[in-house]
DNA sequence: AAAAACTCCGTACAGTGTTCGATGAGGATA
DNA sequence: TATCCTCATCGAACACTGTACGGAGTTTTT
């Protein structure tokens, strides 16, 4: 069917309004919060890839259409569940310490919560603001008062280290998951896959790799160098402003 | 039905070692590789969104269930199409000038690659590695040779980069394509949100947001500027090793 | 010549998001 | 108070999805 302007709008209006009680008729017999709620219980105990109309009806005792009356389609839904997520999230603003402290802990408090809910991940690059997006992005850009970043630069490090959390949850995650896996032999994902290399790659074509004898290191030993160069450069420019 | 053992090996089979001709019974009609260009056919001119495998097998003129003598499930359709547009990148140690320009380099033709191709934004984050991908990583890799780096700092780097792009795509393909979108009176999606939160955003509450005056930057100023930022903390890194 | 192994593919199953239309509840109006 | 009209509810249906099964036919091996 794809987006049409009336869609867009009823999204909108159900994360900013809310709904509102019907004039004439019989009343809800539900809320929106509730149908979230349970949305995302069915996210958590299930996983993304089951979480769908009938399931939430079901779990909440209704028939599978009456969720239209709440939402206009499955993606208001999972957008005011991201919504709800970054309403639970610490306003970075509040934090304490100084401003790389400020801008660490909420980067890996992101990283912790994505890990928690791995549903997140596949729904969190949609194009909608919520009021609790929203206000989250006011308190980041506070974080950062006091720095001397001029404005449209505050932003750019909020957006640079929120694309690099986002960009980093998919290995972490993948990495969780494929943990998890074991074959019947108790075998792994990563030896199953270790033993496929070994048999198929050329040596000597591939002299960078073959010349590690360490592990690699994990997706989130990676992510945590990256932060850290990412906030030194950062931190470069900011003294730079404050020399000048 | 979940991931099966089977199906693991069979996927990484077709991976490293492709489809050996039938011993017995007829002879494929079909080639692994024309499965492939079909479904990136279907990606590139549906989307994602309509990438089956009723219309990758219509394109081809066969039955569905043909298509599973050729690919044990859809998953390994998608892993064999990721690394097949890997295959299709630059090695980056082959790109000319120091370090910086090579990852810089790098960096944004992967970003363009995937603003060229927004079905690759959905799928590249599997834990299943084929030989292009392999052999992308021992490019990347000797792409900072003679910077000092140790190696798993190198990986980390890789690494580090990799996911800043992949976290950066998600918010320039959305910005692509909701600029796309308009409406029958032509209003952009942008426009139609603004009005939203200028309708309801009470005053006050979100000072740092309220003290902007210029436009925010857009998705890719943002990848830009971290990228600079991350960059200058890999190159302080860099210098600290070499000074020591 | 028979058997085995294999491709091809129609059909079916269990699921998906969403729409339609019937039913009846209940506030607004005469 | 009685009527009207708006609205929530939800069974059924539509057009899809990925994939398992089993039969038909083809090729190679025994």
């Amino acid at each position: 069917m794809g987006v049409t302007r009336k869609s867009i709008e009823a999204t909108l209006d159900l994360l900013w309004s809310g709904l509102g009680r019907p004039r004439r008729g019989p009343r809800h017999q539900l809320t929106v919060q509730r149908l979230v709620e349970a949305a995302m219980t069915v996210a958590e105990e299930d996983g993304v890839e089951a979480l769908s109309m009938r399931r939430v009806a079901a779990r909440l005792g209704v028939g599978t259409a009456t969720l239209y009356t709440y939402v206009p389609d499955k993606a208001a839904l999972l957008a005011l569940m991201v919504d709800e997520m970054v309403g639970q999230a610490t306003p970075p603003h509040t934090r304490p310490g100084g401003w790389r402290e400020r801008v660490e802990a909420w980067a890996r408090e992101d990283l912790a919560s994505f890990r928690a809910h791995p549903w997140l991940v596949e729904m969190t690059s949609g194009p909608y603001v919520g009021p609790n997006g929203f206000a989250w992005m006011d308190s980041a850009l506070r974080a950062l008062d006091g720095t001397g970043l001029p404005e449209e630069e505050a932003y750019a490090v909020v957006g640079a280290v929120d694309g690099l959390v986002r960009g980093h949850v998919g290995r972490v995650v993948e990495a969780d998951r494929a943990g998890r896996w074991t074959s019947p032999d108790g075998e792994s994902f990563a030896s199953v896959q270790e033993g496929y290399l070994a048999r198929w790659i050329e040596p000597g074509r591939h002299p960078a790799i073959e010349r590690m004898d360490a592990p690699p290191p994990t997706p989130e030993e990676v992510f945590e160098r990256a932060l850290a160069w990412l906030l030194d450069g950062v931190e470069r420019r900011i003294s730079e402003i404050r020399d000048q």
